[in-house]
DNA sequence: TTGCTCCTCACGTCACGTGAGGTGGC
DNA sequence: TTGCTCCTCACGTCACGTGAGGTGGC
C-alpha cells in the first residue's frame, strides 16, 4: 500500500477497533511516531529503542513502553539534538553518582535545550515576518499585464522600492 | 584566528570603523550571513550567489547585493527549504508569462511555506511544553540521596508515577 | 619574516532514502 | 493464489565539515 520509506498513515483494522496493541510491529511503531520504517530500524540499530526476541518470520516485536521511548526521541531531535546527543543523555544519568546529582544534570542540560528551542522559535518567527512582508511586496503586481516582464521589473516604481524584504529582492528584483 | 569551516564572528576592524564595505570578501559574507567559508563557497558553485571576476590572488569578491541575497537564501534555509527547493523559487518568475502570474505563483508558494513555518513553530512549542513538564517532573529528585540510584528509581514513588512526560520515562525510568 | 585570510581538492559525516530481491502469515 | 507487511543488504543523497597543502598582501 505504501512503498517503504514512505510516510505511513494508515492503522490496522484490528487496532482501531481494539485500541492501541500491547505488541507492536515495525509498521505500527512508525504509524504512531510519525516517521518511517527505515528510521525505526535505524534506531533499533543504534541501540536507542530495543525489540524482543525475534520470532515469527524473523519480524521485530516492540513492547509499547519502546513506543513511548521512540515518541520521546523524536521529539528530541525535533528539538534539533543529533542522535549522539539523545544518547548521550539517556546515558546520563548512569554515569551520576546520586538521584540528586543526576537531577541536577538533566536539569541544566534540558533547560540549555529548552533556550535553544525558543532561540529556535524566534528565527523562525522572523522568518515568518520575512515572508509575510514579501507578500505584501508582492501584492501590487497581482494586476500588472505591464510590457518588458521580467526585465522591466527591475526599474519598476509600481512596487515600493524602499524595504523590500531580501526575499523580495531574491525572488523579484533579479 | 577561527579555523576553516567554523562559526566566524570576528569583523575586521577597517569595517567596523567605515560601515559595511561595498565589496565583500569570503569570509565578510559568512561573517555576516552568520555561516561559514564553506556554505559561501558552496552557494556560489551551485549558482544561488554570484562573485566577480576573481582578481587579486584569486579571491573571491561580491558585492553587497549578493549579501542580501545570502541572507535571504539563510533565511529560506531556516525556513526548511532544500536547496532545490530554493533554486526553484528563484526561477520561478522567469517561467512565467507575466507579472499577475507570476505574482500569483509566487504568493501562492510562499504561503504554503508560511502554513508549514506555523506548523513547525507549533511542533517546537509542544516539544517546548514537554520539556518543561520533564524538568517539573525531575523537581523531587534535586534533594534525593536515597540508596539503591540509579535501579531503585524505577519503583519509587516520590516521582509522581501518572503522568510523567515522554521525555522523563526515556531519560530517568529506564 | 610572521600572521592572517584566502584558495583548491577530496574524503568524511549525519540521518536517513531508495531500490533490489526475498520471506511469511491471513 | 493474491496482497500485504515484513526482512536484509547496500548504494545514494543532501548540505555541508574537515583536514591537507598552498598562495598572497600588509
Amino acid at each position: 500500500m505504501f512503498p517503504e520509506g514512505s510516510f505511513m498513515s494508515a492503522r490496522n483494522e484490528q487496532e482501531s477497533a481494539a485500541g492501541l496493541q500491547q505488541w507492536l510491529t515495525t509498521g505500527d511503531m512508525a504509524r504512531h511516531s510519525q516517521t518511517t520504517l527505515r528510521t525505526v530500524r535505524f534506531y533499533e540499530s543504534e541501540g536507542l529503542i530495543v525489540s524482543q526476541a525475534r520470532e515469527r518470520g524473523n519480524h521485530r516485536r516492540f513492547p509499547l513502553t519502546e513506543l513511548f521511548k521512540l515518541q520521546a526521541i523524536v521529539d528530541l531531535r525535533e528539538a534539533g539534538l543529533s542522535l549522539q546527543e539523545i544518547k548521550d543523555l539517556i546515558g546520563l544519568k548512569g554515569q551520576c553518582p546520586s538521584a540528586s546529582s543526576a537531577s541536577c544534570e538533566l536539569t541544566e542540560r534540558l533547560s540549555g535545550r529548552i533556550d535553544e528551542l525558543e532561540r529556535r522559535v524566534a528565527t523562525l518567527r522572523r522568518v515568518r515576518e520575512e515572508l509575510g512582508a514579501t507578500l505584501r511586496d508582492l501584492e501590487p503586481c497581482r494586476d500588472c499585464h505591464a510590457p518588458g516582464f521580467p526585465s522591466a521589473c527591475f526599474g519598476c516604481d509600481r512596487m515600493l522600492e524602499t524595504n523590500l524584504s531580501r526575499a523580495t529582492h531574491l525572488l523579484w528584483k533579479n
